[in-house]
DNA sequence: AGTGCGATTGACT
DNA sequence: GTCAATCGCACTA
């Protein structure tokens, strides 16, 4: 078995050097808009036989009660169960025939919300992402709802993961760093309820999604 | 049982 | 800039 040695120094987003410790729900605002701000610059972890793929959290968007643009604005069914479990659970949706998206619950049991994950900035496992991706550009990897569970290969197969319990294949991470200013806009890609502030990023990171003037 | 469409992406003009 | 891909699900009948 052939291995290839890695001579040049990795950049610093490949390191897998960097420090998370799983959260715990209780450390997790109950209030969905709350959790969606709280979460910037928290870290999502996969944990898979092949190893770990992890990232940092630099966009979110709310969905909430009452919000036309919600999920599961017409009462609980089938699909959208997940975001009624109390907060720190995984919904996973699966969109346009082609795409898988994350959210994370928002609220306690029995009531409806979440914060979808829009975008992540490859912190650990980016070979396994490229590979996942089929793309070796870092920005591209988790840049993007649909691109992001691809990277970490989240599937229908993580809804209704719990995000906080102990030895979940996926989890939700403390800040491997200070977190940035966070920046608020209207949220992407919906029509209904379209005009409310819902979407926080960090400010200037180059891992945000959307155009130029929805990153600063 | 049939239908319309969506919290996107990537390829192409 | 436009546009097709491609599926499950919720809604109508």
């Amino acid at each position: 078995m052939a291995h290839v040695i890695e001579e040049r120094t990795p950049k610093m987003s490949e390191r897998s050097e960097f420090r998370t410790r799983r959260l715990r729900r209780n450390e997790l605002p109950v209030d969905t808009v709350e959790l969606a701000r709280y979460l910037i610059g928290k870290t999502v972890v996969r944990e898979t036989k092949r190893g770990r793929v992890a990232g940092r959290i630099v966009e979110t968007e709310a969905y909430l009660m009452g919000d036309k643009a919600a999920h599961f604005y017409r009462g609980r069914t089938k699909r959208n169960g997940s975001l009624y479990l109390d907060r720190g659970h995984a919904y996973v949706y699966f969109c346009y025939g082609t795409h898988f998206m994350l959210n994370v619950s928002g609220e306690r049991a029995g009531v409806g919300g979440g914060v979808l994950i829009r975008a992540l900035e490859p912190v650990e496992g980016i070979e396994w992402m490229r590979r996942r991706r089929g793309t070796r550009k870092l920005q591209d990897l988790a840049r993007g709802p649909g691109r992001l569970a691809e990277a970490l290969g989240i599937t229908r197969g993580q809804d209704g993961v719990d995000l906080t319990a102990a030895g979940s294949e996926l989890w939700l991470g403390t800040a491997t760093r200070a977190t940035g200013e966070i920046g608020e806009s209207v949220r992407i890609g919906i029509t209904k309820d379209a005009q409310r502030v819902l979407r926080f990023y960090e400010r200037g990171n180059e891992f945000v999604s959307g155009p130029k003037g929805m990153r600063e």
